[in-house]
DNA sequence: AATAGCACTCTAAGTGTTAGAGTGCTAATC
DNA sequence: GATTAGCACTCTAACACTTAGAGTGCTATT
């Protein structure tokens, strides 16, 4: 019984201490979470269950006579034990929502009013990875011929993204057989997701031996010569300015480190797009990451989806030291406003 | 006789104060001057001649006992009568080339890269403004039928660009009535440039009554409805972090500011759309920006071209003491392999 | 006209000092 | 046995003070 009650005091007293440390950023100490429990447990008592948590490796010590912060492990266990869901207010909202309705037409532009709801509204950085069209289903393809000998293609998916790429092909189609290669295509690929379609072409083209098989041989070329399934990695990014205000970028090197962390986009992108296979939320915290340049930071994902498939994954990214529980809900809310705007801009 | 020999001393002396303050960027003093004269004219001669130039208002002094800073006037006079043009660095050259060639594919890589270019060459912030599309000339346009009522546009121009729009369009067309349009427009619109397309139907429809009327009437109907002339102002930009290792952001809050006047991409675009009109280089020092948030700045600015016609700029921008001499030619350099490598990419 | 010399100024860096926040330990208390 | 008060100890951040040195402007000299 009274082992019981140790423990969860424990735990409370080492949310204080985060939520604490995240929000003054500075070592906090006994004496202060004893006024943050209206001093109904003393400091003395708090040094103790301190020693025991720093024990733990959740807390440490910069130096003797300071206060605790949280460790990465401790962010973890806060962040895996503690951390309670928090609500939006009206307010941030509203901000939100305004920034993404007020980014009218193209989807560059929503993108990069994306990130910057992220940013605003966390206050650290905002990170948007564009949807990725492997993961989209195909509706409508129209090749058209252009002058000597350039071919134009034109796919759509079914949410409503259109892709172009201008290819030279050597042997000369007319109107009609670009039509008629246009029209099988609309038929057979039906369904498909974009990823697949090559793989599917060539499928066919071994089963296939019959008349069909000069129009699958002509399709495939053309498509394999276009650039419409050329990687579309592209990230937005946003929120330098107001990551500068932390504390924690006084040293302009560490603001400096961060911005080309910021600035390396292969190693971000590798991380939204294996984080984009796992549903919700995912945290890295410190030096969990693996991109050594990161290691001084925390990233939070979340994938976002367009009439139920996972298309895409945004971001926040900034010191440990944030605030998890905001940050959490904020990419939970934009993550689905920004299917929806998806949804609609299709 | 005398007199012009005294004032082109003290030409030459500015000259050295301002190319020795840009490469160290501490106040610099007579004797670092006289050293850079190898001690033919003495420091004590030099401080009259800089008494002289502070007159003029060239230079100032930070406080009493510190060196000479060029001021904002200093810098204009400096780049429109003393500076030479700088030829960049076989090394230079190659490192900007081959970022610029590397970029595969879209045009979205390539903007990004140029601007990385831009930052990397120049060691201040590097943007580029996409090319905008109201300057190209019509080449070609596709219309079809997606389901219920909905129309796709393609529309292409001379330089390969291709932009599309899926509209709602209240009565429905078949698909001949579609193509006949897209013939119509096809014949119709040859050489004239997408920003008057609009105004150029519009002056066709008052002219004609006969039996095109109809045809004109649905064409403006449905390119009027459809997004494909809605401005495309984007801006892209690189080097937050290597505009960091300057010493005039040692405070932490000065590199806010320009971070933030870097994401305040309004300004920076009507910016950027004016310079565009005027030829070649355009420098803004310091205070003779009008926008407030990047009066301790400066920007260089260079128009790029497809086919000789003016589409685009791009844009370097850091403090006022930066070396313009190379800014410039890295800008023009720049600009012209941009050039080239969008004419290649249509 | 150019320069050497000198008194003067201001900054940046280093040194000491101190207040205060925080700790860990021990002994007293509930 | 858990909690707490008390105390000696530690470390930092801030402040005052001093000083070296870089730079100036002025005046007298070449």
């Amino acid at each position: 019984m009274k082992k019981v009650d140790t423990e969860s005091r424990q735990k409370s007293i080492f949310n204080a201490i985060v939520e604490s440390y995240v929000d003054s950023a500075t070592p906090v100490g006994s004496r202060a979470i004893a006024q943050r429990f209206r001093n109904t447990i003393s400091p003395a008592t708090i040094r103790n269950v301190m020693a025991d948590l720093e024990e733990k490796g959740l807390i440490m010590h910069p130096h003797t006579s300071a206060g605790r912060v949280p460790t990465d492990k401790g962010y973890r266990f806060y962040v895996d034990s503690l951390l309670e869901p928090k609500h939006l207010t009206k307010e941030e909202e509203s901000i939100i929502n305004k920034l993404i309705r007020q980014s009218t037409g193209d989807i560059e532009h929503v993108m990069q009013n994306i990130s910057k709801a992220i940013s605003l509204a966390t206050n650290v950085a905002g990170i948007v990875l564009m949807p990725r069209l492997k993961r989209s289903i195909f509706k409508h393809i129209e090749l058209f011929n252009m002058d000597n000998s350039k071919i134009m293609a034109v796919i759509v998916t079914t949410s409503g993204f259109v892709k172009n790429s201008i290819m030279d092909f050597e042997e000369h189609l007319t109107g009609q057989e670009l039509t008629r290669i246009t029209e099988f295509l609309n038929s057979e690929l039906e369904g498909v997701s974009l990823g697949e379609i090559k793989s599917y072409l060539t499928r066919k083209l071994l089963e296939e031996r019959d008349s069909f098989y000069i129009f699958l041989k002509r399709a495939a070329d053309i498509l394999s010569v276009s650039s419409l399934f050329r990687a579309d990695d592209h990230l937005y990014f946003d929120g330098a300015a107001c990551i500068m205000s932390h504390p924690e970028f006084t040293d302009i090197r560490k603001a400096r480190l961060f911005l080309m962390a910021c600035e390396d986009k292969k190693e971000l992108l590798s991380l939204l797009n294996e984080d984009m296979e796992h549903e919700g939320i995912n945290i890295h915290i410190g030096k969990e990451n693996i991109y050594n340049d990161i290691q001084d930071y925390s990233i939070v994902t979340c994938n976002y989806n367009i009439n139920g498939v996972t298309v895409g994954a945004i971001a926040a990214m900034g010191p440990t030291r944030m605030e998890y529980g905001k940050v959490i809900s904020v990419l939970k809310h934009i993550s689905a406003e920004l299917g929806k705007a998806l949804e609609n801009l299709g």
